[in-house]
RNA sequence: GUGGAUAUAGCGUAGUUGGUUAACGCGUCAGAUUGUGGUUCUGAAGACCGUCGGUUCGAAUCCGACUAUCCACCCCA
C-alpha cells in the first residue's frame, strides 16, 4: 500500500490499543508530583526563539542544531520548545509568581520537539513529564526532587533505574576546574579523538564522557570535579548524600554526569535504564541556580528534573509493569428488527445519561455476530431485543462473565439495571433517584 | 552529520540454486437447520512482493540507484 503522506520522521502515533499506557503513566506521575504539592503549568508549544537560547546556551547542540524554528508575519522568530524548563521560568517571572512566597513548586506533562536523528528511544516529538521548585537553596529540595523521582519510578513498577548523581559547582569552582581539565588534557591533546580536540577549547567537561576508547584511558586519570568544588558547594553535596541515605536512595557517584543544558548549577541527576538500549536515560535534572535571574528575574535558586515518557513506558514494557485496564462497555444492547433497533438506542441513551457505558449495533449485524461482538468489546451485560421482547416488554439481562441471565422488565429496565446486584458487577453504581427518573422517561416514551 | 541492518496482505512471518494462479499464523467478515459470545470446524475478502531502472525467454528471488524504517555514534528525555 503506499499511502501518499506518511507521518514525519521520528513522530509516533499512539494508537487506541497503547493509550492506557500513556494513561496509566500520566496518572502516576501527576498524582504522585501532587502529593508532594507540585501543581499542574501549562505553557506554550511554541516560545520566542531568544527564550531558548539565553537559556539553554548558545552552545549546547540542542540550541545550535536541533531547534524547530519558524519565523512568523513580523520579525519574531518562535521555536518548538525543546525542553520544558525554560518556559516555565518565563511564565512563572511573567506572571509574578516569583513573588508569592517560596518554594514554589509546579509540573508538567509536554510534548517537545528535537530534530535529531531518531533511534531507541529518541524522537523528534517527545513527551517530557517535569517539575521545577523555585526558592530554596537547601540540599533538602535537591533530595525532595530525587525522591519525587524515585517514588514515581518506583509507583511505575520499576526496581533497576540506577540514580547517578553529581555535582558540577558552582560557576566559580567550575571555571577552576575547567582550566584544571585543560592542564590535564593539553599535553594529550594530539592524541584524542577530533570532537575531543574541540571540547578541549569550548567545553572541557565534555571531555570525561566520550565513549572512545583513547579518550576514555586518557580521561580515567583526569582531576575528578568533586575535588575541586568550593566549600559551599562542597557541604551542599555532602548534606544532599547524608539526607539520600536517610532516606534510604541508593545512588552511584557518578563523575561523568555532566548534562548537555548550560543552565545546571551544583546537583546532577540521571536516573537510568538498562533495558531499552542506548538512550538510557530516563530522568535527568538537577539544580539550575542562575537561570531565573539570567532569564531577568531576581536571582532565585532553583532545581528540577525531566522524565521522558516514551523512555518510562519502554522500560515499563520491558520490564513486564501492569497497566490500568482498558474500561469496557457496561452494557450491550443486541436489537433484532428495526423496531427493535429503535427501541434500543433509546434504552443505550437512557443508560448513558445514568452514567453507564452502553453500546448497541450500528451497522446492521445478526444476533450472533452481535453476541460476538459484544465479548469482543469486553460488555459486561448483554440484552437482546427482538419482537418477543418488544410484545411481552420483558427480556433477559445476560451476565457475559457468569452467563446468567435475568428477567427484567423493558419499561423497569433501569431500576433492575442499577439494582444492587448488578452494581455489585460495576462497582460503582448510580443512586436510585437517577435511575428511577431515567425509567420514567424511558415509561413515557411508549411511542415505539 | 557518520556508520550498520531491514523493506512480502491490517499485524507477524515463509518463500529453497530466478520458472506457471506468492504460502502460513493472527486479525477481519460470513457460515456450521429453530433468536445468544468466549472453544472448534468450514469458507471468503485482503499483497501490482518499498520505489524506479537494469540483467534474463522469465525476478519477490540477481545487480544498481533512490526512499522509508530500525539500530548505533553524537547528544539527551
Amino acid at each position: 500500500m503506499s499511502l501518499q503522506v506518511k507521518r514525519p520522521k521520528g513522530t509516533q502515533d499512539v494508537l487506541p490499543a497503547d493509550i492506557m499506557k500513556w494513561r496509566t503513566v500520566e496518572a502516576t506521575v501527576s498524582d504522585t508530583a501532587e502529593q508532594f504539592g507540585f501543581r499542574e503549568i501549562r505553557t506554550p508549544v511554541f516560545e520566542d526563539t531568544a527564550l531558548y537560547v539565553r537559556s539553554v546556551g548558545d552552545t549546547s547542540d540542542v540550541v545550535t542544531k536541533e531547534m524547530y524554528t519558524v519565523s512568523s508575519k513580523g520579525d519574531a522568530t518562535f521555536t518548538l520548545r525543546p525542553e520544558g524548563t525554560a518556559g516555565v521560568v518565563r511564565a512563572m517571572l511573567e506572571n509574578g509568581m516569583m513573588n508569592e512566597g517560596f518554594p514554589q513548586k509546579v509540573y508538567y506533562i509536554i510534548p517537545a520537539y528535537r530534530h535529531e536523528k531518531p533511534q531507541a528511544g529518541r524522537l523528534r516529538e517527545f513527551h517530557q513529564f517535569g517539575v521545577e521548585m523555585f526558592g530554596t537553596q537547601s540540599p533538602y529540595a535537591d533530595a525532595e526532587i530525587i525522591l519525587l523521582a524515585a517514588a514515581i519510578l518506583d509507583g511505575c513498577g520499576l526496581e533497576n533505574v540506577a540514580l547517578h548523581l553529581n555535582s558540577i559547582g558552582c560557576p566559580e569552582c567550575r571555571a577552576k576546574y575547567r582550566e584544571a581539565l585543560r592542564e590535564y588534557f593539553a599535553p594529550h591533546r594530539e592524541e584524542l579523538c577530533e570532537t575531543c580536540r574541540e571540547r578541549l577549547e569550548k567545553n572541557p567537561m565534555r571531555l570525561l564522557d566520550c565513549k572512545s576508547p583513547i579518550c576514555r584511558e586518557i580521561a580515567s586519570g583526569a582531576p575528578v570535579i568533586l575535588d575541586y568544588l568550593c566549600d559551599g558547594c562542597r557541604e551542599h553535596f555532602e548534606e544532599l548524600k547524608s539526607i539520600l541515605d536517610d532516606y534510604g536512595i541508593k545512588y552511584e557517584v557518578d563523575s561523568r554526569i555532566v548534562r548537555g543544558l548550560d543552565y545546571y548549577t551544583r546537583t546532577v541527576f540521571e536516573f537510568i535504564s538498562q533495558d531499552i538500549g542506548a538512550q538510557g536515560t530516563v530522568c535527568g535534572g538537577g539544580r539550575y541556580d542562575g537561570l531565573v535571574q539570567e532569564l531577568g528575574g531576581q536571582p532565585v535558586p532553583a532545581l528540577g528534573f525531566g522524565m521522558g515518557l516514551e523512555r518510562l513506558i519502554m522500560t515499563m514494557e520491558s520490564c513486564g509493569c501492569a497497566f490500568e485496564p482498558e474500561k469496557t462497555p457496561d452494557l450491550y444492547i443486541a436489537p433484532m428488527g428495526d423496531a427493535a433497533r429503535r427501541k434500543a438506542a433509546l434504552l443505550a441513551d437512557a443508560v448513558r445519561q445514568a452514567g453507564y457505558a452502553a453500546e448497541t449495533d450500528l451497522v446492521g449485524r445478526g444476533l450472533k455476530p452481535q453476541m460476538r461482538y459484544a465479548d469482543k468489546i469486553g460488555a459486561k451485560f448483554v440484552v437482546v431485543i427482538g419482537d418477543n421482547e418488544l410484545e411481552t416488554g420483558e427480556a433477559k439481562l445476560k451476565n457475559m462473565r457468569s452467563g446468567e441471565e435475568t428477567p427484567v422488565k423493558l419499561s423497569e429496565f433501569m431500576n433492575a439495571f442499577s439494582s444492587e446486584l448488578i452494581n455489585e458487577v460495576f462497582e460503582n453504581g448510580l443512586g436510585d433517584e437517577i435511575a428511577g427518573a431515567v425509567a420514567d422517561e424511558i415509561e413515557k416514551d411508549t411511542s415505539l
